[in-house]
DNA sequence: TGTACATCAGTGAACGCGCGTTCACTGATGTAC
DNA sequence: TGTACATCAGTGAACGCGCGTTCACTGATGTAC
């Protein structure tokens, strides 16, 4: 049944974009084949080269959008808050959570393809994609850190989104073992300690 | 010019493994062919599977063989040292190091795999290889964390190690970028940080 | 020690398979009258 | 509004390629005498 309408094509393009963001978080970008993605989107594989310029093309377009989500769903988390414990356990908990080590398709892009980033060749569009969604990313997470010093804040936003990183990618990792919620666990807690319910300060460089 | 002899043949087999040791960790375990592997050791790929099962098996053995060399690099630095400051400084310096960056093919097995593992079905042989590597790793960092409170010190290990696999592997995937240097540098700093020349002390949990 | 022969480590062609990509085809869509 | 035709979104077969793996072959190695 060929020749939908531009309308349903239109449709089309986007329900692939949307099986790709989440397809490449969970599978890898090299985990996951054309067939696949246009499989998931409900269509054969011989229509994609009419929507996208190549696999390539559509990572860079699915992966773009994973940050674009994941930047909008930090900054609606830290919005939501005044307080800025509150702020920093909504947005700390659920991305140390069991539920995002387990779906990796609507986690975070970072810990998805950082992996896939170290081979990537240094002028690819698919890392410069990468590197402007983790700018983004890290600029969202500096709002938690606010001492008034810039540059030490600057450094603790690095050491504790690198620590989000790690820990998210090690419980992965060891998906199935008890190390794995004692990862996010132990994580979870140094980063959301205060001053009120535990016995010393977030740490300061 | 085949049948050499068998201590030859035990060489090459042991070139093999050496080769994979370092391309796996370099390329990833899906990123590197078996035509690649016995070219590296100066083979044809013809003869390889008189040494091994399958490219999975040598996979298995090849990450063994990088997570024994880096529990035992790991020991003997911190054996090298009494104190407990020069001790982190000389495992945490050189894993954070830039060459430590851009030279994964002699580095952390941990950060190397931790992507992969991800894909990885639960009980695959890859995956208890690597389980019981970074178990290994994990206790030769304990010693590194020692009040007195085992609890604690292990939630402390824990974050510390968490943070050094997620800043290495930031850095890798940022390589080029002076983010990259930024975030070794803050990683670095963090977890070397002493009473004496910071206004804070170890974070404690 | 020397000879004759069986063994087997390494070679390179070949296998089936899945991949990214291309393309002739189809028939509903969209348009010109 | 209705009709005739051009367009083009999606289909599925086919392409070349690299992969993991197999195998007939070679000739130096290792062994039996």
């Amino acid at each position: 049944m060929p020749r939908v309408s531009r309308k349903q094509a239109d449709l089309n393009r986007e329900i692939i974009v949307e099986a790709a963001t989440r397809l490449f978080r969970e599978r890898g970008l090299h985990g996951i084949s054309v067939v696949d993605v246009m499989g998931a989107a409900g269509l054969t594989h011989g229509g994609f080269y009419g929507h996208f310029e190549s696999k390539e093309a559509l990572a860079r377009e699915a992966g773009g959008r994973a940050f674009e989500q994941s930047a909008e769903r930090w900054k609606a988390r830290i919005a939501e808050h005044d307080d800025k414990t509150a702020a920093r356990h909504a947005l700390v908990d659920p991305y140390l959570s069991a539920a995002s080590r387990d779906n990796p398709g609507d986690s975070c892009p970072v810990v998805a393809f950082a992996g896939d980033m170290c081979h990537e060749a240094t002028d690819s569009g698919l890392r410069q994609t990468f590197m402007e969604g983790l700018d983004k990313l890290l600029e969202s997470y500096g709002s938690l850190v606010n001492s008034g010093d810039a540059e030490r804040d600057r450094r603790q936003a690095l050491v504790e989104y690198s620590l989000m990183v790690g820990a998210l990618t090690l419980a992965r990792a060891t998906r199935g073992e008890p190390l794995s919620d004692e990862i996010l666990d132990a994580a979870r807690a140094f980063l959301t300690a205060d001053d009120s319910t535990t016995t010393a300060a977030i740490p300061i460089l």
